[in-house]
RNA sequence: GCCGUGGUGGUGAAAUGGCAUACACGCAGGACUUAAAAUCCUGUGACUUAACAGUCGUGAGGGUUCGACUCCCUCCCGCGGCACCA
């Protein structure tokens, strides 16, 4: 008697053994790996727990780095594999807002929904890791962290003009802002607002940021994204006397194509322009009107506005001039808004025959156009259309020293030049601007810092951390800018530390990135229970003999700590090698945000020698966003979304877990069809019958009766998964495993079983990362083994993997005409073309005809006939 | 415009110099069934052909090679990112 595929039978008490004999723990760290390649750091990113549940998406981020874990597990590595939640922030205080609820009473009940749907997915992770960023027991590390990046000079407060999000009531980072001027959470349009903020000097480590990204293997695109937003360019800065006044106009470029500057252009922000509408710079009264009402249109323009692109060149004439340096010419200086207050230096010089914008410009306004560089084709007559602009390349020609060098060289001799005389000096600029890093809002990690009109502002001592975000009714965002916390009297006032006056706390918050730019490193040694500290101990090697609890010693724990530098020196110390993470799996969409932060972090904790490593995340793999059936995102308001928790009470988490790995290559965005998990879910009840018709008759055959052919291909399937799972080709090891048990269930129609025990056994193997209920079930309760399947070794092929049939294509001028079957023994060459020569199809294009043979051993044979 | 990435059956896709379309979905026909579902079997790139077989075929065009989805050159299109960045 056969009993069918019922996973519901069984997924549930896999779940609660697992954890009872604590197959998935990490007891034990090895302090001294011999081989850096013995552990695997394996991480997913980590989520928000939001209140709609686990998305198909995360399913499929956390079963492909789940099989990762399980597939070095098995290989005899030792596996890091935690998870945890990322709970602060805009998203989890909107919900908050809508459901009037407070956060702090709704994030666990979330944490909750989300870890019952994750373990009733099979993922193998060590609870013993988890961890809430909204933990005061965490975040009492992030603030102090922050405090150490204070007193490293790295943060400072300022007043400025920054992004901020009407709807949300709070400032932003430039990297939140979408490129259409929406906020990237919500969708509202961003204003400009001044007001206080904390700012990271993030640009202060552009340089290593950019240079560290050398060693890094991450998605190609990922990194180029960072290069992008890094921006860094080298050219010169260029002083310009303003004719007959005492003042000077300094010009960034990268391009000094100095002969053929013909005017200058500033922003309409620019210092030069608020001098002449202050009249400290004295114009002529119809220049000034001219230029006032320019301003004033430009800078009521909308920032999308502003920076379209092809709009045409508007601009006017201050009525000033700045005298050329090369040749002494006066030169126009003009207002325009195609020139950014927050690019460069806020003016540029025009050498129109040489770059698009200004000689756009120099149409629109008659300006002189000459040529300085020669065309692609050595052009030399006067520039006159669009086609005629040479932006690079070229040789140099009415450049008086230049004539003759090429434009590159041109560049760097014009820059030395520049520099000897004093007129300019070479500068870096920078695409990414400092960190915008306060929030005006509860739901963060409250600022640790104090603010007394005497001594100014000063962190908060160690001791007292961690500075709790009270528990509060009113939580909402207020209409002045100002956080919620600062209209809570005991959360604000306090006593100086230094001079024991008066003084106020911060009440922004930080943003929703702080308690995810360190918590890979907070995974390398947290452990939530106070008592079970067997992790700080150092151990030869993790055999899984030595997995279980080791309960005896007591050390302080993790979590209990109180933050220092000495106890962070300790945590890390005792954290085992496990740092930094070797597989780190998540969505392309952090590219510039989470990415970008905690490399940032990483690189700040190196200086203050609190980290011996550089670079958080050695290895990158992205995941594909999974669309809906209708090919949109998945959303309620479209009524499309899919719950995993549907599949699995239809499918089993197995079959859920094998189509989303199936459906498409890893990184690809693909939409969602149930049509083909229906596909998954067969192949997986096709293995559950096999399996049981096995045991019911007793009936595996001996290693001599074997189906030579079929074992060839187990183990060629065997060989393909241990190379693809490494590969992230999930796909790929799925296809090959079905192509396999195809093979297999025809030779069970016609031969028996056609595989031994011990054959058997390694088919259930290399499907157990991908379907660990279902391989763990059949190991157990069919083929009656004692130990889980998960802790066993990985099987593996030594030596040449022997066919006894090869079938050999037969190619006449590189056109396949016929196959020729061939035992082993003979592929020679000769034997190879006596045969195929006897082929009829091939005779009828060989024969009588003079032919050279290109003969590929074992492979393919092609005649060349004339 | 620049950077990245991709273009292969009705659909998701496989093959990185050697049998193009593996694997899966769908579809068609058949078996089982009173019937349906489930399951199983067969077929399924296009065109020509009664059939045998042949021709064409991996976005387009050229090249290298005995042989090209794969390498090189030119171009077209989709997706993602950046962008009046001086």
């Amino acid at each position: 008697m056969v009993d069918r595929y019922q996973p519901s039978e069984f997924e549930e008490k896999w779940v609660e053994e697992w954890e009872k004999t604590g197959v998935y723990k990490v007891h034990k760290v090895i302090k001294s790996i011999k081989s850096v390649n013995k552990k695997q750091y394996v991480l997913a990113m980590f989520p928000y727990p939001s209140g709609a549940g686990l998305h198909v998406g995360h399913v499929r981020n956390y079963t492909g780095t789940d099989v990762v874990a399980r597939y070095f597990r098995m290989n005899g590595h030792s596996v890091l594999h935690p998870m945890g939640w990322d709970a602060f922030g805009l998203p989890a205080e909107n919900a908050a807002v809508k459901a009037k609820k407070n956060p702090m009473d709704m994030v666990p009940e979330h944490i909750e929904t989300f870890k019952k749907q994750m373990k009733s997915l099979g993922f193998s992770y060590d609870w013993d890791r988890e961890f809430t960023t909204t933990d005061p027991n965490y975040y009492k590390w992030t603030q102090w962290l922050f405090i150490q990046f204070y007193k490293m000079g790295l943060l400072y407060k300022k007043n400025a003009p920054i992004n901020y999000c009407p709807k949300c009531k709070t400032g932003l980072a430039e990297e939140e802002v979408l490129p259409d001027g929406t906020h990237e959470r919500c969708g509202n349009k961003i204003e400009k607002r001044d007001l206080p903020q904390w700012v990271f000097k993030i640009t202060k480590y552009a340089d290593r940021l950019l240079s560290d990204l050398e060693g890094l293997d991450w998605p190609k695109g990922i990194l180029e994204m960072q290069r992008n937003w890094i921006g860094k360019k080298e050219g010169i800065n260029i002083k310009y006397q303003v004719s007959s006044i005492k003042y000077q106009v300094e010009c960034f470029t990268t391009t000094p194509v100095n002969f053929g500057a013909t005017f200058l252009v500033v922003a309409p922000e620019h210092e030069l322009i608020k001098k002449i509408l202050k009249k400290e710079i004295k114009v002529p009264e119809s220049n000034y009107k001219e230029v006032k009402k320019y301003v004033e249109w430009a800078t009521g323009e909308s920032e999308q506005d502003r920076l379209k692109v092809n709009k045409e060149k508007t601009g006017v004439f201050t009525g000033l001039y700045a005298i050329n340096h090369v040749n002494k010419k006066e030169i126009p200086i003009y207002v325009t808004d195609f020139v950014l207050a927050t690019v460069g230096t806020g003016a540029v010089q025009g050498c129109p025959g040489h770059d698009m914008r200004d000689f756009e410009f120099a149409k629109k306004f008659n300006l002189p156009i000459p040529r300085v560089v020669t065309g692609l084709k050595g052009e030399t007559g006067s520039i006159e259309k669009t086609e005629d602009v040479v932006e690079h390349g070229g040789v140099m020609v009415n450049s008086d020293f230049l004539n003759g060098i090429s434009f590159e060289k041109a560049m760097k001799k014009t820059m030395d030049y520049f520099e000897e005389k004093g007129w300019g000096k070479r500068v870096t600029t920078y695409h990414l601007r400092d960190w915008i890093f306060s929030r005006q809002r509860y739901w963060g990690e409250p600022i640790p810092m104090v603010n007394c009109k005497k001594c100014g502002w000063n962190p908060i001592p160690e001791s007292e951390l961690p500075l709790k975000l009270p528990y509060v009714k009113s939580y909402e965002p207020t209409e002045t800018g100002e956080s919620p916390l600062s209209i809570i009297p005991e959360f604000v006032n306090t006593i100086c530390l230094k001079c024991g006056g008066k003084a106020q706390r911060e009440t922004d918050t930080m943003p929703n990135w702080a308690g995810s730019c360190w918590y890979f490193l907070a995974f390398a040694f947290w452990n939530q229970h106070e008592d079970s500290a067997a992790q700080f101990l150092s151990h030869e090697s993790l055999t899984s003999a030595s997995r279980g609890p080791l309960e005896s010693e007591k050390i302080a724990s993790a979590s209990s700590l109180p933050p220092s530098i000495s106890n962070f020196k300790l945590k890390i110390e005792n954290s085992g090698s496990w740092l930094p993470v070797d597989w780190y799996l998540g969505g392309a969409e952090h590219a510039v945000l989470h990415l970008l932060y905690s490399r940032f972090w990483v690189k700040a904790l190196y200086d203050l020698k609190l980290l011996n490593f550089k670079e958080p995340f050695l290895r990158l793999r992205n995941q594909g966003m999974i669309l809906a059936e209708d090919h949109r995102k998945m959303s309620k308001s479209f009524g499309n979304v899919i719950s995993p928790d549907s599949v699995i009470n239809e499918f089993g988490a197995d079959a859920l877990r094998i189509y989303e790995m199936f459906m498409a290559p890893f990184n690809q965005e693909i939409s969602w069809a149930t049509k083909s998990l229906q596909g998954s879910y067969r192949f997986v009840k096709r293995i559950w019958d096999l399996y049981q018709n096995y045991v019911g008759n007793k009936n595996f055959c001996s290693v001599q009766e074997e189906d030579k052919q079929l074992v060839v291909k187990l183990q060629k399937t065997i060989r393909k998964v241990t190379s693809d799972i490494p590969e992230v080709k999930f796909n790929t090891s799925i296809a090959s495993m079905m192509e396999f048990l195809n093979e297999w269930e025809k030779t069970l129609g016609v031969m028996g079983y056609g595989l031994s025990g011990k054959n058997a056994k390694m088919f259930l193997q290399i499907l157990a990362p991908f379907a660990p209920f279902m391989t763990e079930e059949i190991w157990k309760n069919v083929l009656r083994e004692k130990k889980s399947i998960h802790l066993s070794a990985w099987p593996t092929v030594e030596g040449e993997i022997v066919e006894e049939e090869l079938i050999i294509p037969i190619q006449v001028n590189g056109k396949l005409r016929s196959t020729l079957r061939v035992s082993r023994y003979e592929i020679s060459k000769d034997i190879v073309e006596k045969k195929a020569l006897q082929d009829e199809k091939v005779k009828k294009y060989v024969e009588a005809k003079e032919y050279k043979v290109i003969y590929v051993p074992g492979k393919i044979i092609n005649f060349i006939v004339r």
